[in-house]
DNA sequence: GTAAAGTCTGACGTCAGCGTCAATGTCAAG
DNA sequence: CTTGACATTGACGCTGACGTCAGACTTTAC
């Protein structure tokens, strides 16, 4: 499939898709006239990637996460993986956290000074 | 307190003091040659900004709810802020779910391969 | 009195994830 | 054959929270 058709199937700008590419996290055929040409398993790449990056992931990690969500059998290892999404979602954790603690605050001040 | 040393006290450059100054988020005093002069409670006034941009709320966030945070009463009401704060909060959360969730396939894809 | 250190106000640089032209090429329809 | 839709690369714009000069002034130290 071309870009078009690709980005219309994800919701993907056919920008944000090249975007993907030039950081590595997809690699599409080219056909003769130079159009990219995307396999079928692309649509899922790219929810994929569209939902790590949202969740706030760099598209460096998820280039290297990538690889071990989708290949059934990744060639490559994933080294350190694991705790650099962990770390990730402990940041992340703590955050939720905090935001609470300003909420209840917040809260708790509209409270008082109920008008 | 001058710039120089409110920065050493909260760890923020004095480029970022300007920078909340520029935002609103604060509002020292001049001294005669044109100095800023921070009263001691600034102190408490960076560190609470500091932890807001943190968790990732916007400036302009930040700079409507320091005086509900800080304020033992505020003469403004802060109407809606509790629905923003809330929404943030759910947002982060979910991103938070959302890691899990991912942290947890990597975890058993690891697992699987283990080599 | 002079040099070093601190402060001031612009203003441009940075990074990420794209949006938005711009100029050009290609393919399907009439 | 020409129009129009879709494709290509390249490059600049944008937002946020600052970093980093540059040039000028003030204060501090010796």
């Amino acid at each position: 499939m071309k870009i078009g058709e690709l980005s219309e199937r994800t919701g993907a700008s056919p920008r944000a898709l090249r975007y993907y590419e030039q950081q590595g996290l997809l690699s599409p055929d080219r056909s003769a006239n130079g159009y990219r040409d995307y396999g079928p398993n692309a649509v899922a790449m790219v929810e994929t990637i569209r939902a790590l990056l949202e969740i706030g992931l760099p598209s460096a990690l998820v280039r290297d996460v990538l690889p071990c969500t989708v290949g059934e059998r990744a060639e490559s290892a994933c080294p350190g993986l694991l705790a650099q999404i962990a770390a990730l979602r402990d940041d992340v954790r703590s955050k939720a956290a905090r935001l609470e603690t300003v909420e209840a605050s917040l809260s708790s001040y509209l409270k008082d000074n109920a008008a």
